[in-house]
DNA sequence: CCCTTATTGTAAGAAAATCTAACAAACTTT
DNA sequence: AAAGTTTGTTAGATTTTCTTACAATAAGGG
């Protein structure tokens, strides 16, 4: 687990990255870990569900956090719901998370102008 | 991460398993990673410093554990340290770590027969 | 200096893995 | 009924990996 300072300008900012989010693993490896075929993979990523990596020619590069995705999205799809309705759920979550991030990045700009 | 519970009979034993073990990595992007050709990604596996998983069809797979210790690797002969010796180093280590894991065994062991 | 071992690059040819595009089937929604 | 969703399968091309072999360079020992 490593640190990564990316203070952009005047604001406080810092992020946290750690071997969940390499877009390391290929499409084959992916379809062994989740269970799902690889046609599956592919079509969820048509309808905006993942996001992989490409190689330069092409191929493409998932990481666990996708793996993990993927298979939450295999259970949605077993209780019947549709692409489309994940895709919006997911839509709303990232609203939120951006929501509290921002709240989060103001709460320590706030704090360290104050002792500045 | 996540545990595994894996008693054998009568002793205490455990396991904890995190991505970083898993074997999911294939050997260019092994080679992006560290920096290391190809060529010296292998030979170093000739040599018993690295043992990366095999698919049913053989392609090699590697752990982010595997890139760590491969990138150490390439520290070690940046300071023209052998393969050979490095292999001698490691074997060291691995002697110290079961010796560290038997007595922790056998800790554990004495811990829950006591309470029996 | 000669010989051996270690390390790495490169090449060739085969095999494995992935890609896109298209068609079809089975369902669901509208 | 028509349109949209989801998945399998197939075909052909492209990318990635594998093994084996040969060569070159470096390093160490006698």
């Amino acid at each position: 687990m490593y640190y990564t300072g990316n203070d952009h300008g005047l604001g406080v900012s810092f992020a946290l990255t750690s071997y969940k989010d390499k877009k390391v693993i290929t499409i084959g490896v992916v379809h062994e870990l989740t269970g799902l075929s690889e046609r599956q993979i592919r079509y969820y990523e048509e309808r905006g569900l993942v996001f992989p990596d490409r190689s330069k020619k092409g191929t493409r590069k998932y990481s666990f956090n996708d793996v993990e995705l993927l298979m939450d999205i295999a259970n949605k799809r077993e209780e019947g719901v549709q692409t489309y309705e994940i895709r919006q759920d997911m839509k709303k979550e990232e609203k939120k998370r951006q929501v509290r991030e921002e709240m989060l990045r103001g709460q320590l700009n706030a704090h360290f102008n104050m002792r500045k």
